[in-house]
DNA sequence: TAAGCTACCTTGTTATACCAGTTTCTTGGT
DNA sequence: ACCAAGAAACTGGTATAACAAGGTAGCTTA
């Protein structure tokens, strides 16, 4: 039981709210939101990221298409579906819900 | 991928980070403990929270001891020890920069 | 003494993240 | 033309935690 587990224990599952934000705000491809996560102190391995897209994509919460890079090898490039869209409204609740229940419990004395 | 999983993903290690809060404040016993989380809206199972008591148990971040109880069978009445108290202040901060990281990616637009 | 409640515990399943790779495609150097 | 290097996407095995659905044992009460 170490700070690192807990750390990526208490992450479980906040990784596909924060992906999804960050795909609902526009075309990306995964070294964009490796980027973006890392920029915000949230770490993330490819390991973890693309199972993770391919889990959105099947439930039809993304969709991408593959752009050609300038330079290098073709991008998936995906975007935020209707269904995801209103599935991630249901995550800002469960998010700030999640949040508010925390703080009460933590901050008592 | 439902709103339900979704939930209980999100919460993984956070449970450990509440009990031990819980824990903190004086002795208690697995009731006491359902009794705080169901309160502060934060559902959590017994088969869930003793495994999870033996963990931490294990790792020494928390001690009990048997109490008789007045009507029914002796409780185990959990207390934190000095290393749980460390432990709680290194989870304090995990979950303040997840907060934050979270805060910073979703609140962007 | 049998039923019911309380408290603690266990086993099997599921889901997610990580580690440590592999494959494919493109470019650049020789 | 060939090979090295890099970028991008992907995969298989392992660990962990939560849950569901049970089980065991002590105490109380009718």
């Amino acid at each position: 039981m170490n700070a690192s587990n807990t750390q990526i224990q208490m992450r479980k599952g906040l990784l596909e709210f924060c992906i999804l934000h960050i795909i609902s705000r526009g075309e990306v491809y995964a070294s964009d939101m490796i980027d973006e996560l890392t920029e915000a102190k949230m770490i993330v391995v490819e390991g973890t990221l693309y199972p993770l897209l391919n889990r959105l994509k099947t439930a039809s919460l993304v969709s991408y298409k593959w752009v050609e890079s300038e330079s290098g090898p073709p991008r998936k490039y995906y975007s935020i579906t209707n269904e995801g869209k209103e599935f991630l409204l249901t995550l800002d609740q469960t998010w700030e819900s999640l949040v508010k229940s925390t703080q009460l419990i933590t901050s008592k004395r």
